[in-house]
DNA sequence: GCAGTGACGGATA
DNA sequence: GTATCCGCCACTG
């Protein structure tokens, strides 16, 4: 079948490339994919990628680790819950210590 | 077919 | 340092 966005396919592909008990951001899946202003879009994609459990959607936060996406979600708490159960501390909806779980494509990936 | 919106982010005021 | 605007691409109304 025909993609109709490779944007996307390539989004689900760093999304299912985030290793356990590490989070990303769409901001940084996006400029992964060469398009920084495209945030939106990596959010936008993870919208879709309900059909797809493997995609870890819930390690996906926004630029400061804040669970934006988490009303989302079947329901409200289960992104939390999830990241949580991965070993991270979530405190009112934002990952505590973010930064030191954070998980850049562009660098963990080595960009060819 | 046009306009508005969206799980964001960076820039400007 | 805080507040607001624009841009990005795709989807819905």
């Amino acid at each position: 079948m025909q993609e109709k966005s490779n944007f996307f396919e390539k989004v689900y592909a760093v999304a299912k490339l985030i290793p356990f008990g590490r989070v990303t951001s769409y901001g940084a899946i996006a400029k992964y994919l060469g398009t920084p202003k495209s945030a939106r879009m990596v959010g936008w994609a993870m919208n879709s990628a309900h059909g797809k459990p493997e995609i870890p959607a819930h390690r996906v936060v926004n630029r400061i680790g804040l669970l934006s996406g988490k009303n989302n979600f079947a329901s409200p708490t289960l992104m939390e819950d999830l990241l949580k159960s991965e070993g991270l501390t979530i405190l009112e909806d934002q990952i505590q210590n973010f930064k030191s779980h954070y998980w850049d494509p562009t660098e963990e990936l080595h960009l060819d």
